[in-house]
DNA sequence: TCGCCATATCGCGATCTAACGATTTATAGG
DNA sequence: CCTATAAATCGTTAGATCGCGATATGGCGA
């Protein structure tokens, strides 16, 4: 199923520090981020506001979330021209439990 | 302190399909492993008779062994001119730990 | 000591990854 | 329309990883 988490997916996703720092930023998008006037933080976080934390490239990034999102860790929602990232709470769960079995 | 897990080593590790498939084997090693003249399977499996169940060269395997115990997720013990691996649970369930909480 | 066997290490090419700046795409607002 | 802004994509470069065969190391038995 397309729903499904893919394992490999998931650790190649994981195994780097950058992404892991990311996925951990979003574990508190209030106390990481400012707010914002689109979108409360719990909806999303947008690219911008992400890279105003990590000290990387814009296009850097960018490619860190869409490799997170492929794995289905981020979930992703556009609003006009910005795109917010929040974790796949559900998604990380099924990850960490897939992982277990098969360690 | 040396007894300790680094998570991104054990990350690194795990996230190599043919790492995960050797620890995999070796979690039922009287299933998976034809006995042994010098030592009782559960004390570990020797390099060779991993090789037998992997489709890639002697020098790869080796490798890859030495990367999962760099991990400390394998243990390694020389009896003579062999060397037997086999899973040290305790460094996985830290593993399975600590990324849980990272996540 | 000599040669054999198990394993580790070396050196190499091929492929993958991470980073960057530049460019493209899409939306918003004047 | 035209311009500005947000984000994604492209092209390149440097460094890491994976695989192999060849070679080194170290223990065993004759």
């Amino acid at each position: 199923m397309s729903n499904d988490i893919e394992l490999d997916q998931c650790l190649r996703a994981v195994s780097n520090p950058v992404r892991r720092e990311i996925l951990s930023l979003l574990k508190h998008p209030n106390e990481n981020f400012v707010p914002n006037d689109h979108l409360p933080n719990e909806e999303g976080i947008c690219v911008a506001s992400i890279i105003l934390r990590m000290k990387l490239a814009q296009s850097t990034i960018s490619k860190h979330l869409a490799i997170l999102h492929g794995a289905k860790l981020l979930a992703s929602k556009s609003v006009g021209q910005w795109t917010y990232f929040k974790r796949n709470e559900q998604a990380i769960r099924q990850f960490a439990l897939l992982l277990k079995q098969e360690l």
